[in-house]
DNA sequence: TCTGGGGTCCTAGGACCC
DNA sequence: TCTGGGGTCCTAGGACCC
């Protein structure tokens, strides 16, 4: 066997260690971090967690304990988030043979050696993060992707392991004596609904998980699951995915600060919201050849609730925000039930494919003479921004009265002049 | 009064083809 | 009343992830 292993990195408490890199007097205190629209909590700190408060709680239900807990709540800020990510994911791919960003917080990387090299390795990458970045990460390594996961969550749960756990570097009997107490259900993987099957078949465990035959688990789940229970026991699975494939799928899905009741103000949304999408077709350099939108009253609502939805299939495939807006609203002119309650909408974007180079033959040779529409709209957000042309309602400098709340964001530090920190020496 | 916004992969079943 | 066998493609829905 070689002496290849992976490491997870991902930073603590992602988005209130961004806030608090940024506000210094939030170290310490309990902070969370709120969904759009303020609407329930979604990154919580060490000192929240212990308050009990739980990821998904509505904020409303929150708030009324915050100032005697001396509670901090921020609106998130994906554009500070996003800026920060990169930042981190630049720092840990110095140190990995390999990097595969799995998300806004977590990274795999490819490192060599024995078991000290690499809690020495896990050691520094930790350190590096922090000077270069101002953010805490943990470090797990392991053979597998799935061992890395656990790894690192052993190295979340034990504070005197500094961050960082290599699975083999661990005393003789630990680790499987960790895999004899945790469920399974903490495994990266197996969710809710497995986990309440496995328990049927008596199966708790991650050690039984480790120990059922996988040509079984395959027959009764799933090849994924299959590959779960290979991974425990240190065979690779789930292969490295370094550059990032084109996406299958581009959405823009939010809720409204207020419902909206009628059919023209859905109209309305579904104007803003492939609008939206359509800008966001154009920075992937994609487009698409069909489109979704959906639309939904509460969930939370008793009764039954409307939640249309409507797919219109494109003759060639497009990223042109008219053809995509007049798509859209006519699609939901059809679908959306006069009457109903609606908090939110999406557009959902598939059979997507690059926009550039051989594409649609061009029949009638416009192509050059008629720069496209998503592309000149672009240019003119980069240079003057986002809110600076739209189309029809899209184009209003005043935002809708549904649009998203955001009262408590924090400033864009790092992405925006005009929000750039001052220090005083 | 009030409850996120993205994504991925897999499977089953239907349509269609030879 | 009987009516193959195999293959592909697409879609909807489920489960999971952060």
């Amino acid at each position: 066997m070689s002496n290849n292993r992976i490491a997870l990195v991902d930073v603590n408490n992602f988005y209130v260690s961004c806030e608090r890199v940024f506000d210094p007097r939030l170290e310490g205190r309990p902070v969370v971090v709120l969904s759009n629209n303020d609407g329930c909590v979604v990154a919580r700190s060490a000192e929240a967690k212990e308050l009990g408060i739980k990821t998904g709680a509505p904020w409303f239900q929150v708030q009324g304990q915050a100032k005697a807990w001396g509670l901090v709540a921020r609106s998130s800020n994906y554009e500070l988030y996003g800026d920060m990510s990169s930042r981190v994911m630049e720092v840990v791919g110095r140190f990995g043979t390999w990097q595969e960003v799995y998300s806004i917080d977590e990274s795999f990387v490819g490192l060599v050696g024995d078991p000290a090299q690499l809690q020495a390795a896990g050691r520094d990458i930790r350190a590096a993060v922090m000077r270069h970045v101002g953010v805490p990460v943990c470090v797990g390594v392991a053979s597998t992707k799935t061992l890395a996961k656990f790894a690192n969550r052993i190295a979340k749960q034990n504070p005197a392991l500094g961050g960082v756990c290599a699975l083999e570097a661990m005393p003789p009997g630990h680790v499987e004596g960790i895999q004899e107490r945790v469920p399974a259900s903490g495994l990266w993987g197996v969710g809710g609904k497995t986990a309440d099957r496995l328990k049927m078949m008596g199966i708790e465990t991650i050690a039984e998980l480790k120990a059922a035959d996988p040509a079984v688990i395959r027959k009764k789940f799933s090849v994924v699951l299959q590959r779960t229970v290979m991974e425990l026991n240190g065979t690779e699975c789930i292969p490295h995915v370094e550059e990032r494939v084109d996406k299958q799928q581009i959405m823009f899905s939010r809720s409204f600060s207020e419902p909206v009741t009628t059919v023209a103000g859905m109209e309305e949304v579904m104007a803003v919201y492939a609008q939206r999408g359509a800008a966001r077709l154009n920075e992937e350099g994609m487009r698409a050849s069909a489109m979704t939108v959906t639309a939904g009253t509460s969930r939370f609502a008793a009764g039954e609730g409307s939640f249309p939805a409507a797919t219109i299939r494109f003759a060639a495939p497009t990223q042109d925000p008219i053809v995509l807006v007049r798509a859209a609203v006519a699609a939901i002119r059809q679908s959306a039930v006069t009457g109903a309650s609606y908090l939110r909408a999406g557009v959902l974007f598939s059979g997507l494919e690059p926009a550039s180079g051989a594409g649609m033959l061009d029949v009638f040779g416009a192509g050059d003479a008629q720069p496209e529409v998503g592309g000149v709209m672009g240019e003119v957000r980069n240079k003057f921004g986002s809110t600076a042309i739209g189309i029809g309602i899209g184009g209003l400098a005043q935002a809708p009265q549904w649009s998203m709340k955001r009262e408590l964001a924090s400033p864009r530090y790092t992405t925006d002049w005009k929000d750039l920190p001052v220090v005083r020496a």
